[in-house]
DNA sequence: TAGAAAACAAACCAGTTGGTATGTAAAATA
DNA sequence: TATTTTACATACCAACTGGTTTGTTTTCTA
């Protein structure tokens, strides 16, 4: 019936791409400024749109930055780390080779912006719950995704076998953040290659003695 | 009507501590709700004074940001750990011994609101050079009085000759400022003892091996 | 001790911000 | 096809914010 294949110059009326489009023009302007640096009107500006479609699809700023955090921040995180790790055959191999060329594999905004979940997470946690309970479960998935891992390696004879994973990934994803967080001040892709090769050697410090 | 009554409200001017008590008000709003966040009626307030006091003291919101780093930041870390770990005897067990106690010799601010520092640099580096430079400096103060200790403790034969200090105290300082966040976003002292004994472990392994 | 300068107080303002009320064209539905 | 619903656009505002201006009281100084 209304299937149609003309793309017409009228004004087309694709509601989810609209919502997309405001949700990675909020993403961006929160990464830049933070969320409570981050002005509505600018984010409208960005997309062409106007506020009346931003509070068609949002009813607030609030849910709009629940929004980024649940849609836009979740899904990079999976498709960057979990599941190329998930894949990944020699995950520690893979975890190392990705710390040791994090720069060229993610791009520069990592050292100009830091890491989009962190940044957040710490901007907001203490301020607001609804953001602290959204943050602090995208970090559950990503250490449970990362213990997953180790614990695959463990049994590949790549860690120890008196190790245990779970905190273990818990303080890799904590040095993690840290090291972004130094080279994100320090502006520096040195920085960040210093201190990402300090966990590297932590990592390869836990293979078991070779006989 | 000249001074006719000479009633107690007589304001006593002690204009550097006028100066301290706008400083310290200003550092626990930014503490608490970051400098963005930061609302200067809100400082007044706290304090009792007037904006015409605080605008005699600092020009503008930025300079009382700066001047938030340069005196009272800077005087928490140099106090809290730079002279204290210059002290020790013992750097490195001075160091696991403060990991392992942070919660204790710190307080619960550090779970509840984070790093001070770390904070307002994960906020304000990529938005303000002026900012990032002031709070650069003070990280280059901490690390290198980090790696002066990391360096006596090699001298002591509690680190390994073959062990870089510089870079070390850099990603000591990393992980650290990561745990932390980490502690701050799942506001759980537990989370903070898991991902500082992640790091103390590393500080063991980096012990010379007995024989 | 008189005048100047410093240290505050109080009122005010212009620009901004999140949010709303209302209008209207396109889809969906009947 | 007629009607309702959805998806936006336009115009607007009340509250707030950083900052200014002006006035008053204390302290310093010549």
């Amino acid at each position: 019936m209304t299937n149609m294949i003309e793309t017409s110059t009228r004004t087309e009326r694709k509601p989810d791409r609209t919502r997309r489009v405001i949700l990675e023009a909020a993403f961006r302007e929160i990464y830049r400024h933070g969320y409570q640096g981050t002005r509505l009107d600018d984010v409208v500006a960005i997309t062409g749109l106007t506020k009346g479609a931003l509070y068609h699809h949002f009813p607030n700023k609030q849910a709009l930055g629940y929004a980024v955090v649940d849609e836009v921040i979740r899904g990079m995180i999976h498709q960057v780390w979990l599941e190329p790790l998930a894949d990944a055959e020699d995950p520690l191999a893979h975890m190392i080779h990705f710390l040791e060329n994090m720069g060229s594999l993610i791009g520069d905004d990592i050292i100009t912006y830091g890491c989009p979940l962190n940044n957040l997470a710490q901007e907001m946690s203490p301020l607001d719950e609804g953001f602290r309970l959204r943050l602090d479960h995208l970090y559950q998935e990503w250490r449970q995704g990362l213990q997953r891992a180790l614990e695959r390696a463990r049994e590949q004879g790549h860690i120890r076998k008196d190790i245990d994973c779970g905190p273990l990934a818990a303080f890799v994803l904590a040095s993690l953040a840290g090291c972004i967080g130094v080279a994100k001040n320090a502006q520096s892709m040195d920085q960040l290659q210093i201190c990402g090769r300090g966990l590297v050697d932590y990592l390869r410090s836990l293979r078991a003695p070779m006989n």
